[in-house]
DNA sequence: TTATCTATGTGACATTATTCACATTATTAT
DNA sequence: ATAATAATGTGAATAATGTCACATAGATAA
């Protein structure tokens, strides 16, 4: 499936795309411009066509995308069209509303792991049904369970350790929450989620204007 | 402060180095070279440097940076040297878990007022002593307040009528958590935060190679 | 069938961002 | 003083990314 280099920002739109498009498949809109679907992601129509063209050929020319087909073509392109199991590390507040907020379970993402280093939480269930399990049991259960992605959402104090354990366990994709920056072997893919981050150049646009 | 076009990477960066430097600040570390601070970060030492040359000198050559000195400098860069208030709206799971989560604080952002459309929220405290208000009284409090940058936590189906009237009551930042591309005049600045992206993004690197 | 229309796919171009390499300057030791 | 050292600041080179413009091909209607 893929062919060449491609850009990391090519696959960030892509998911963009997907979500626009999932939407306009609610709305039962059946095909769909890459002027419109621009528009509606805010950016550039030939950027859309681009980012699709370095994985093959999906529109009809003097039509359009076919919205569903579409998103199913980008679905199989980012390797979602299969289960992806997911581990929290960390339930406190961040942590717990995750899990509780829908968004991961629309998108097809499994949470069948959920640890915390605090006693008091571990043999707890959560909404969800899971049952935290203790931080010292993460390798096993991880190895268990087959999780694929760890989701680290600890303070910053402990984001590296458990990033350690993460990759000892056999783990290759980590997100990470905690405001720090985790040192991991090449193998290992994170991303970082951090809001203030993004509140910082909020602040810098208002300051010094766009 | 601001001389040329900035690109925006490196004001995500600059946020990146502060908050590096605020560690090494806490551990008591009094100066520290672009090579060393590029490897904490997982960047390039010129990028650093790069980075700051737009702003100005802030180094000793030969020596490196004073950490304290940097933090101010970058402070002052993205202007971090004055309180910014904050109004959040849609106080589910992610948002009111974002009150409570200390890291707004202690990068020096205030909540200054809370919204929900649920009436059954409404009046209720939060931890932090806000009372929720009605999201009918948004454009009223916001002004009131002087609140100066809108956080959109609520579901994606009412997260642009919020833009809209953020917008109505002068806001011109946004950091937006629903899975929605929101449209706003040129007037406002948003920052999209959306965590499933970040993880569609693992999703393709496990499938397809780092 | 043929002409017309429309929106894709793509090569060429423009812009932006990153890295390199080295001249520059503060510091320290002799 | 002077030399040696170290790490900044920066112009030039490179790489990556985004945009434009148009030839191309499918669709529709006469």
């Amino acid at each position: 499936m893929k062919f060449a280099k491609i850009p990391m920002a090519t696959i960030n739109r892509l998911s963009i795309y997907m979500r626009t498009l999932q939407e306009l498949l609610e709305e039962e809109v059946d095909v769909i411009s890459s002027e419109r679907l621009a528009k509606q992601c805010g950016v550039n129509p030939a950027q859309i066509r681009k980012d699709l063209a370095y994985f093959g050929e999906f529109g009809v020319r003097g039509v359009g995308y076919r919205v569903s087909d579409l998103v199913n073509q980008i679905k199989e392109i980012l390797g979602l069209n299969r289960p992806w199991n997911l581990a929290m590390i960390g339930l406190g507040n961040l942590g717990s509303a995750s899990i509780r907020h829908g968004n991961f379970i629309k998108h097809g993402y499994i949470f069948s792991a959920a640890f915390d280093a605090d006693t008091q939480k571990v043999g707890k269930r959560l909404p969800n049904g899971l049952i935290i399990n203790h931080v010292d049991e993460l390798e096993e259960i991880v190895k268990e369970r087959d999780v694929h992605v760890g989701i680290i959402a600890t303070p910053a104090s402990s984001a590296q350790s458990v990033a350690n354990q993460l990759v000892l366990a056999g783990i290759n994709g980590i997100l990470n929450f905690a405001p720090i920056q985790i040192q991991v072997p090449d193998c290992c893919h994170v991303e970082n989620v951090d809001f203030t981050i993004k509140l910082d150049a909020i602040a810098y646009h208002l300051s010094f204007g766009t």
